[in-house]
DNA sequence: AGGGACATGTTATTCGCTTTCACTTTTAAG
DNA sequence: CTTAAAAGTGAAAGCGAATAACATGTCCCT
């Protein structure tokens, strides 16, 4: 709580705040914890009774934006539910829908140069976002034949991995801009292409 | 020519080469103009006869990688001839050996937050690079059965996608380091269950 | 040769940012 | 009400980016 009282309420999440629509705007290279601070009407010497420097008031935002990752992907896991297939496929969307949402906490958690392996806190929530994915793919691992059946983790990591390529080469400033297609399909169809290559999609689709 | 004679010689590609170390080393966050004159043996204010900034020599080394790169892409398409099977799946693995051999121009090309449209140059040479695996792409595309053959330029995206997020999460230490497979196998099978959906593949392979 | 013009480097300076330290003010607790 | 901890301020050190004025080496032209 402490929404008003002894000195500012809740600084922290302010300054968090603050850097979020700061490197969003400017990017993590253009955001500066002086500004933040003044953001949040502050001198920047304030920034370190809550953080111990810039870098850890990055990694608050990138972890905050785990946080809200793992709810989104969770909520995608179960609105797909009881059916595998879309439940799995909801999940791989969720990751671009986040990053259009939340580019501020995308940039923190992608682009900013934060190792995850910074806290243990940070390591922690990021595998809980990536734990869902993996639940998805086992899931739907059961409708694949034994036989020709890849670990699940792979082809989480797999989707994972094309999710994230899209998202930096296409749907952000990075290189592909000349792409004609836009970002939603290019997931799309490529998650159809590959899910077709398990079985797991009728190859007429 | 000019390896030695007036004030340095080549001064230029000294400072590159620096940055691309310093980057490699410490992030492209770490590296720092000075550090990279000191280490060329000049004072900070020289790097301004040859670049107009810090950003523009961070852009150049990016530039002389995607050259690099081009030319690895090129390489890889010939030497899978004449499969354009062969070819294809060789571009890809291009990609992951180009981010091994080369960290340095990598992480100037894809991680230092420099926007491929900064200069007209710079938007060229990387076009050059997504040309080659276009054409692989237009060339496996003709093995497609044309009613379900999708746009050369979207899967050839795919692929691209699919590469560089296996790099970005698995093959650097962002977030992925809990997978168990090399990022070699990751990209092996991913492009291979992606080809079987194409109808590429023989699916018993 | 010799004398510009140009290219290349240096010194000195300014500015902003990060970080630290000593000090003040507010809040909470007994 | 006093005292200790929490939260914020101001000042200062240190570094890096960038600019400007100055210095020197190189090349070309006659």
């Amino acid at each position: 709580m402490a929404k008003r009282g002894y000195h500012h309420g809740n600084l922290k999440q302010a300054l968090v705040d603050a850097a979020l629509k700061l490197i969003e705007d400017k990017g993590p290279t253009g955001f500066t914890l002086s500004e933040a601070a003044k953001e949040a009407g502050v001198t920047p010497a304030a920034v370190y009774r809550h953080f111990e420097g810039r870098e850890d008031l990055i990694a608050e935002a990138a972890r905050q934006g785990y946080e809200i990752f793992s709810d989104l992907m969770e909520y995608a896991y179960e609105t797909g539910q009881p059916s595998a297939l879309a439940s799995f496929e909801a999940t791989g969307r969720a990751y671009l829908a986040f990053a259009r949402r939340y580019p501020g906490h995308y940039v923190a958690m992608f682009e900013s140069g934060i190792s995850i392996q910074r806290t243990p806190d940070l390591a922690q929530v990021a595998q809980r976002a990536f734990a869902v994915l993996e639940r998805a793919a086992a899931n739907l691992s059961e409708h694949i034949p034994p036989e020709k059946r890849p670990p699940p983790q792979m082809f989480s990591a797999h989707i994972w991995a094309l999710s994230h390529g899209v998202v930096e080469l296409f749907a952000r400033g990075s290189p592909g801009t000349k792409s004609p297609f836009p970002p939603e399909d290019l997931l799309e169809t490529g998650i159809g292409i590959y899910l077709r290559g398990l079985g797991l999609v009728p190859p007429d689709d």
